[in-house]
DNA sequence: AATCTATATCGTAATATTGCAATAATACTT
DNA sequence: AAGTATTATTGCAATATTACGATATAGATT
């Protein structure tokens, strides 16, 4: 036995848990930051900036890539990834959303 | 070689990657969600809900308190988990600023 | 076409996570 | 004290993640 019984769950949460998962490690939180920062679209460029490899890196911007929080799009000699605003939003609203119901209750503890 | 590059992080960044992380399986969020919805203290009472059994439960919620997500004090002859507002607002305002700055600013892509 | 640049993929080793049965620990109850 | 209920810990198997060298791919440049 061992891993993965994540089928078990309703979807909105396997949902929520990915897009957190995908945030859940700090090379790929730094992407997210550089790619605020820079206001730009970047490629492997964050090689340079983060203590990884290439293929490492490539690896992470897939990460984000598949739940959705950048796009890339081909540019260039390059490729343009960036922020899914979308994306964010819905982490910001579900977030939010527990805030909310918090501040409006009592707590018990 | 393998995993483990985490120390090459700045603090900041390693500590929202944690947050997230814990937030980063379908099973905690279920607890999150479940802590939200019944508007009280929960113990292992939670295996009767999840597909999971219950040294596994008490794992997950160990991983959560671990980061601080949620708070567990000893109540009566059980222990009362319940959410840590703090936390969860830290997560909010980490995001929120994220938001912030995209709205502020023109897409690339 | 040969080369350079940028990005992705493959293969694989190291490590971490997930899950549970078995067991321990703790506190309450009788 | 013996039993019961609740939560934690241990040990271990299955699986997933992380990381990177080597290699492949694709487009631009010479």
């Amino acid at each position: 036995m061992g891993a993965s019984k994540l089928d078990s769950f309703p979807k909105a949460q396997t949902d929520i848990a990915a897009l957190m998962k995908a945030l859940g490690h700090p090379a790929r939180v730094a992407i997210l930051e550089h790619l605020i920062k820079v206001k730009a679209c970047i490629g492997n460029d964050i090689v340079d900036i983060l203590p990884l490899s290439q293929p490492t890196i490539s690896q992470h911007l897939r990460e984000l890539k598949n739940v959705g929080i950048i796009k890339g799009s081909v540019e260039k000699n390059s490729i343009c990834y960036c922020l899914n605003e979308k994306k964010v939003e819905q982490i910001l609203n579900y977030i939010k959303q527990i805030n909310f119901v918090l501040e409006e209750d009592k707590k018990c503890c």
